[in-house]
DNA sequence: GGAATCATGTGAT
DNA sequence: ATCACATGATTCC
């Protein structure tokens, strides 16, 4: 794994097998949906990268699993509703039976979660030690975030924005103390990314530090499969206070574990992304590096 | 239809 | 107390 201030010097290595890959990508997603209207073509998107139209089709495709123009109609309005929508199954509901703490077969991942009691989130990471890393991923540079309960903390930025990646981190936990130890976080990542290493022997273990509503919703989030979404007052339904939609959408904007915890899945009624921690355009890649992989 | 407006729960200050 | 929200429904043009 190449270290992320390495990128930028490089962008055309292509040593690096996927990180770098998200640098054209993210380009390519920004312009598709930045200007969907016009529904520029992939010759004019590439003049602009300064790229050959094959050499961007090539890497998009090797990247989400879905030629640019798949993956744009897969994070359309239209699309987004089917997967909210249909057969109305109960999607969330059936997870919450298992509780803190109890293992189970949550999201894709298989997950087991723990929380941390109301005393130790008052402490605000008091006596905590937090072990961090940063790395390239499918989405950008990666912040990973570790104790030895478990996997505590990703986030994402961009190449050069790695310390307010930082600073966003680990300001909620302001007592916590923090190591940068990547030998100890590069195991994480990895797994976390190679859907063929999901649903392994070993679960993966995620400590969810937050209020008790945080964690209730951030529970709720874990039981969405993917290439499934539900819109905010679902999850209000789902943790029975059907009239806090929206304070669900500011506890999920806060949520620690972004990715694992899939918050990404979460969707305004209508079908609009709404909104995203780390930027809407890597809540699009997301959405449609899945539709990827399950299709 | 789309803009403006309200009711709303939580968490930070 | 007050304020900002990754919401959602209603009410006006």
């Amino acid at each position: 794994m190449t270290l992320a201030f390495d990128i930028d010097s490089a962008a055309k290595i292509d040593v690096t097998p996927e990180g770098s890959d998200y640098d054209i990508v993210r380009q390519v997603i920004e312009m598709l949906s930045l200007d969907y209207r016009e529904q520029p073509s992939l010759d004019s998107i590439a003049a602009r990268l300064n790229q050959s139209p094959t050499q961007v089709q090539k890497v998009f495709t090797r990247w989400a699993g879905l030629s640019p123009k798949a993956f744009l109609q897969a994070v359309t309005l239209d699309h987004a509703k089917r997967l909210l929508g249909d057969e109305g199954l109960p999607l969330l509901e059936t997870a919450l039976e298992v509780g803190l703490s109890g293992p189970g077969r949550l999201h894709d991942l298989f997950v087991t979660h723990e929380a941390m009691s109301p005393g130790e989130w008052k402490a605000k990471g008091e006596g905590l030690t937090l072990r961090y890393g940063f790395h390239t991923s499918p989405f950008g540079v990666a912040l990973v975030m570790v104790t030895e309960r478990g996997l505590a903390g990703l986030g994402f930025c961009d190449p050069g924005e790695e310390s307010v990646c930082y600073a966003d981190m680990a300001g909620r936990w302001p007592h916590a103390r923090f190591i940068e130890d990547r030998t100890a976080t590069e195991p994480m990542l990895t797994r976390i990314f190679d859907p063929a290493r999901w649903q392994g022997s070993e679960p993966l273990r995620v400590v969810l530090i937050g209020t008790d509503f945080q964690i209730r919703v951030w529970q709720s989030l874990l039981t969405i499969p993917m290439g499934r979404a539900v819109t905010y007052s679902d999850i209000a339904k789902d943790i029975g206070q059907p009239t806090a939609s929206r304070a669900v959408g500011a506890a999920v904007g806060r949520n620690p574990i972004s990715f694992v915890v899939p918050c990404h899945r979460a969707l305004g009624k209508s079908g609009a992304l709404t909104g995203y921690h780390w930027g809407l355009t890597r809540k699009r890649a997301m959405l449609g590096w899945e539709a990827g992989k399950v299709g």
